[in-house]
DNA sequence: GACTCAATCAAACGCTTGATTGAATATCCT
DNA sequence: AGGATATTCAATCAAGCGTTTGATTGAGTC
């Protein structure tokens, strides 16, 4: 009896170039996550992959298209697992969901599980911070819908929080968490290590009940301030 | 009876290269703080400057000579403006300070004010994302020792919240005040302009009460989930 | 075994980068 | 005035950039 080829019963078709392709794609996903797109060359990342200085122009058009390779290898996942967490908690018995379901919905994601982890979070701070209208763009292709949708949820869940005070809370949500991602380590260096933004387990167990808090606190009383009638706040 | 020079009595015996240095620091913030460091080269910042291509080496010695400076004609006195108005609303008569006094001391200099206002603001936000070795040694020769002292006066007004619950809500707060500064306009999409992150007076009106909210919050219960207890977070 | 074609390669393209040079120019001091 | 000094300039450097090229490889197909 012959014996079957290595790969075996079909489960693999792996196309031919599709390693260089995922070495390519994993050596740009962490020296971009690690030095910012325009502080990598496409040579160091080649050769970090082990490839030939034209592969990844080969595979990838173009240094652009590369990051967005790299970028959508997670990101149509990621906003599908949100989507995913949220329909689960908004479906629950015990309606209405609590708002740290919502919010762990929208964090966890991004931060533990399958989507790259801490390395393409780095990326997408990254990402949000340089913003060049092309990254800009391609955020906003793979995770403006999934926003809107815990927006509305959010309001939803606070249905008497003004629009303006539920935006800018969702707008800290947004910073506490790209911030906490992109771990400068500013934090641990002032604390002495003894706080950890990188490590998503501790992160997310004080991000997601401090932020719940925060979207509970009473609206801001414009009415109460006179002052900032004047402005247009409203 | 001659004419005296047009500079009068004194009151401005400026170098000779002063006002070109200051073009090219202002061209210099300008561009960095709207494309990043890596993205800005020194002939667009001198062309800006309308100076000659040598102009930034020969007044910064090099680019990140260049940085250096830019950074410190605010940090400078940004420090200072945080720590005396810390020391003022320390000393009032009400004691002790309110926690929103405390958090308007540390936000307010770097959001409004003489100190580069919203541009020098997205530099920063743009140095702690691209966050090079000399960076962060940048940012925290001018920060480190204001930053501890912030942390100790929160420390001070909630004496009874764990360190680590304190160090994360420092966080957190650092967090949203550099995503509002970094702005990234995805907010403003999403709302459609409803909310304007990069208007300094609507930015603290908002995040000044709501950052009081959460650090009020109650501390994270550890005990009351006996899994975080397996992780070294105390 | 010849043909095909995606994948890889060495080499080079044109251009930009940060930095340096030495001459020219402006300003100040005596 | 004239010499010293500080600044600006055009020109250039080596190095690196993203990208393109044309040849080469090697597995799959007839």
């Amino acid at each position: 009896m012959t014996a079957l080829p290595i790969e075996d019963a079909g489960v693999a078709p792996e196309p031919r170039g599709e390693a260089m392709r995922q070495r390519i794609l994993d050596a740009a996903e962490r020296l971009f996550s690690e030095y910012g797109i325009n502080g990598v060359s496409l040579r160091t990342i080649t050769a970090t992959a082990d490839a030939n200085s034209a592969a990844a122009n080969y595979h990838f058009g173009s240094k652009q298209g590369l990051l967005a390779a790299v970028f959508e290898r997670h990101a149509t996942g990621m906003a599908a697992e949100r989507e995913k967490l949220l329909a689960a908690c908004e479906s629950a018995p015990g309606r209405p969901p609590l708002l740290e379901q919502i919010i762990s919905a929208f964090l966890e994601p991004g931060m533990r599980g399958s989507h790259g982890g801490v390395t393409f979070a780095r990326l997408r701070a990254r990402m949000l911070a340089e913003s060049s209208e092309q990254t800009r763009e391609l955020y906003a292709l793979h995770f403006n819908d999934s926003s809107g949708n815990f927006l509305d949820a959010l309001g939803n869940a606070l249905p008497d929080l003004p629009a303006h005070d539920l935006y800018w809370r969702f707008h800290m949500m947004l910073g506490a968490m790209v911030y906490t991602l992109a771990n400068p380590g500013r934090i641990q260096i002032l604390t002495e290590d003894a706080c950890d933004p990188s490590d998503p387990d501790q992160a997310l167990d004080y991000l997601v009940p401090m932020l719940a808090q925060m979207f509970c606190s009473p609206p801001i009383a414009h009415a109460a301030n006179p002052v900032k009638l004047l402005r247009n706040v409203n």
